[in-house]
DNA sequence: CTGAAAGCGCTTACAG
DNA sequence: CTGAAAGCGCTTACAG
């Protein structure tokens, strides 16, 4: 790859390029064109000759330019960066959705800037709008449970920011959305306890204002329920996602003398509170108790022995509400087909036939 | 706070701002100063007339007005985004980490962008120094383990980024370092073993090439010889900070005759790796097996017995490391004196004294 | 298909 | 203490 040094009758002092990071201008007086042009082959704008574009970036690549985020911000008016925007799932939740986004935008030259919020505080919208106006985002991807508020979605779409949303079922158009099909996995968790032999099953559920919690127990009521079990209304619990609340759903459920042989959690915390109340009652898992958890957190997999639990692909979950954020607009719809990821039990040791 | 309309003879044409974001230019007008003025009074030059800045800053209040990041990015060649460059420590520590930074930036203006990596790929250096010129980073923060690679901070003293590292013993200047005394906190957790009566203990430390492994181990080891407990290299087994190492670890350690009565381990992946083997193999925790772990994760609580474990107060360790980048220069020796913290045991019910 | 001019909203020299 | 000019590195709008 020559530089064609003595092409163009271009003073040697042209063509002197300070030792400094390139800009739009170096590349240009290099490449001979003008620097609009080179700001087109940048924008991948099909108004460039196929000769004049391949000699521009081949100029570009000999030396590594990159254009500048911040004048193209101030021109663009947009940024180059990407917003997360959560409510304090858990921790390995958010990590594993920011590894997943960061595997959509390397190389892209889009940054990811995390913004947790607390839903529940008044002025949390006025705080995204503020984040999204004030670093010109060019999207935002909301996390469960921020992306089940409408109020969110429509503040957004207001402010004209684009923005994609992770959550269990549809809420949005389609170009929007990732949707997990919780009710899937909470399905796929009674099927294995019924094929198990179990009959006498509880439920402990997360929070009703949750859309998760909602939909997973109704997958796991209702899979149940075409297997010819219904759950009596006394072997529910609604609790809080959290160990604690477990704690108290699992003494509420095994200590009366009818105990249940089996118990399905809506997330894996609440699961490590059904181990807690059983192992210090001697209730041995999985031979007088099976239990499936929900989230396939790290901590199922340590506990002893180790919990079965419905695995949500969230690092594929991150990549693809990125995906759908750096797409055009118009390239958006070919995304959608595999915008919609499946949950799927990961069997381990917690579960065993009832011992009737 | 009336906004003087009629003081100046300005052309009622001036004073019409039209209806977007406002600019420097339109605060200018409006306070009648130049724009010059105004960007004085935004970087808080001294320069500026006592009354001529606060009608300013009374205009900018009214008007909400904040300015625009990226024409100050462009200008300044430099940005106002943090960085907080880490290689996969666990999810909970991240996560911490991010909220301490996000606490310290919160209104400032400023904002995180995460930058995980590979510290065992050979171009993560670059990876990094890419990621710093690219976004003109204002600073970056070093958490374990690449706070601990002097490679990577040579390499950004190099390029004249700032940057603060966190670690368990000072490798830099003070003014760039949080130092985590992690040997104090594995030190507490020597005495209180000894405390209760144990004298026949166990260690599972990290991989030696960690720095926050030698120190948990030094620091324990050192405690307990300062009591009169010297500890056979028998009893002292180096795993790798995983749970899978620290079940390989354990299986060794409790499979002979003479069990230690007490294990301490370099985090607490590791010690949910010890109950695993010591509740398959019936022995009883705290009974026959009393176990500490480090890291106060979530897990130590969700185990049963509850794990006791010594505490890194990392939110405050990722406040300090972002404040410390926001620090005009000079300012940054105000923060030494805070700029260390301390690790502490929690007890919970892991832990009592020896069946002898 | 290509380019010269003006502008995005700030700052850094340089004057006064 | 204050301001007019030029510039940061890109883009949009307009010509050709």
């Amino acid at each position: 790859m020559p530089r064609k040094k003595t092409e163009a009758p271009v003073p040697a002092q042209a063509r002197t390029i300070p030792d400094r990071a390139k800009t739009i201008n170096d590349i240009a007086r290099l490449a001979d064109v003008s620097k609009k042009t080179v700001s087109r082959v940048l924008n991948q704008s099909p108004l460039v000759h196929q000769e004049t574009r391949e000699r521009v970036e081949a100029v570009m690549r000999e030396f590594n330019y990159t254009p500048d985020p911040f004048a193209r911000g101030l021109a663009f008016r947009r940024s180059f960066l990407i917003g997360m925007v959560y409510d304090n799932p858990t921790a390995q939740y958010i990590v594993n959705m920011q590894y997943g986004a960061l595997d959509a935008i390397r190389d892209s030259g889009f940054e990811l800037v995390v913004h947790p919020c607390d839903s529940r505080s008044p002025g949390y919208i006025d705080g995204v709008r503020r984040f999204v106006q004030q670093q010109k985002l060019h999207g935002v991807m909301l996390v469960p449970r921020v992306s089940e508020d409408q109020a969110l979605a429509d503040m957004l779409a207001d402010i004209g920011c684009r923005y994609s949303r992770i959550a269990s079922v549809s809420l949005d158009e389609a170009s929007r959305m990732v949707i997990t099909h919780d009710r899937d996995g909470a399905a796929e968790a009674a099927d294995y306890l019924q094929s198990l032999g179990h009959r006498d099953i509880a439920l402990i559920t997360g929070p009703s204002s949750y859309r998760s919690a909602h939909e997973r127990t109704a997958g796991f009521v209702d899979a149940l329920a075409k297997r010819g079990i219904e759950l009596p209304s006394t072997r529910i619990v609604e609790a809080g996602y959290t160990f604690e609340s477990g704690v108290a759903a699992a003494e509420l459920l095994l200590s009366g003398s009818q105990r249940p042989s089996a118990i399905f959690t809506g997330n894996d915390e609440m699961a490590a509170g059904v181990y807690k109340v059983a192992l210090r009652s001697g209730i041995s898992i999985p031979q007088q108790l099976s239990v499936i958890g929900f989230d396939d957190s790290p901590l199922a997999s340590r506990l002893w022995p180790a919990l079965s639990s419905v695995r949500l692909p969230v690092r594929d979950m991150g990549r693809i509400a990125a995906s759908m954020l750096l797409q055009p607009e118009s390239g958006a719809a070919a995304l959608v087909a595999s915008a919609s990821v499946r949950p799927h039990l990961i069997v381990r040791d917690s579960c065993q036939p009832p011992a009737y």
